[in-house]
DNA sequence: GCATAGGCGGAGAGAAAGTCTCCGATTGGC
DNA sequence: GCCAATCGGAGACTTTCTCTCCGCCTATGC
């Protein structure tokens, strides 16, 4: 691939992201297009149809995320604090902008498959070992902190997203939800006893029932 | 207000408020108008341009806001339990969707002037309270709130939006959350001194420096 | 350096979506 | 039961989006 080509594939992958998590899924190309700061024919030519572009950006970014995982698991030698660190990288990719458009629908190929099984494994070694550990509460699962890493990171409404111009508040934020992942829910006056959440719960819920509109 | 109308106000208000959450403030009149179930020229009565729809769903959803505060104030006699109280019934009332485009440029009027302080002064003496109980972290303040409270109830994005179909997950990541806000940040490494965040400054940021395009 | 293949951006045609209004039918209030 | 207010749908007009053609440019190999 040519030098040019490489550029413009990264630029067009970072403002795909970036419009697809303020837009949604359906967000229209021209947008990613301006944001990117190249000439509509140039995604076309690479991308013949939306869903080639989300398969590239989901295979880009689910790579980046199990680097992470890895990562996390190779430098703290704590399970709760690894698994902190890949939280707080999670968000930092802003994987909700991938996860949900990864699991609705979108033709899995083989490589997309091997790249989250292994995350998913990499990450449910580190919630395993907290468990074991006794520093995660139980009824706290994959499913539960990759909510809260998407639902944290997502960029806030209007005007308020310029907060997350810098990702410290970000972080911040994320370090104070998970400060109430410990292993005795002090302060929670009533609460009802709870399964984890988990990954496939996620996996279930996204499995879209589109197509029934007349 | 002749009984039908009435009724078709609150459906336009309650789809409006779900569109703005998924969509942002600028989304098509046209999905509310379907998703109230009513026909375009509705809502073209009622409200003759964007923002006087805005208006009235602001108006709406802040005074809500307010009974909310002191409901919380007057049920419970903990403060950090009101506050808690408080921030669910935010989130019920997925704030998120007023919030930023009330702040955003809207013409306030002295209605909405009147609510807002009126709903901003009793949630500070929620948090004052609990500051000097010791019952909520001194670094979190009101912005910070506010910000959890719109971050983790707006909608997911894709099919896992129907996660939150029922809301005890949404309400169950929130105490979670919450529980991280307890006076001792125990397990958080490295904490570098930190202010609370207050509502102002939720306010500075929203204020739109928009209309800067060519 | 220079040739050249591959890549690039802009203009714009055609399609789709969104905005807003007119008007006959319907419904609520007295 | 009358009348005025409200309603919903059809559709004209506008804006936005999708996608392609084509002439210029740039990276790479020699």
């Amino acid at each position: 691939m040519r030098a040019d080509a490489a550029r413009s594939r990264r630029r067009i992958l970072d403002a795909a992201r970036d419009v697809f998590l303020e837009r949604g899924p359906d967000a229209p190309l021209d947008l990613i297009v301006r944001r990117a700061g190249v000439g509509p024919a140039t995604l076309y030519r690479r991308y013949p149809d939306r869903e080639s572009l989300v398969r590239d950006l989901t295979g880009d970014l689910l790579g980046r995320l199990e680097a992470a995982a890895h990562e996390a698991a190779r430098v703290d030698d704590d399970a709760y604090a690894a698994l902190r660190r890949f939280v707080h990288a999670a968000a930092d990719l802003r994987m909700g902008a991938v996860i949900p458009v990864l699991l609705e629908g979108l033709v899995v190929d083989a490589e997309l498959v091997r790249v989250r099984t292994a995350t998913v494994h990499a990450v449910e070694a580190l919630i395993d070992a907290a468990h074991a550990a006794g520093t995660l509460r139980p009824d706290v699962g994959m499913g539960d902190l990759v909510l809260l890493s998407i639902r944290l990171s997502r960029p806030l409404p209007g005007g308020l997203a310029r907060l997350d111009a810098d990702d410290t508040l970000l972080h911040h934020h994320l370090d104070l939800a998970l400060d109430g992942l410990g292993p005795s829910p002090i302060r929670t006056a009533a609460a009802p006893a709870r399964a984890p959440l988990s990954f496939d719960a996620l996996v279930t819920a996204a499995d879209r029932p589109t197509a029934a509109g007349p």
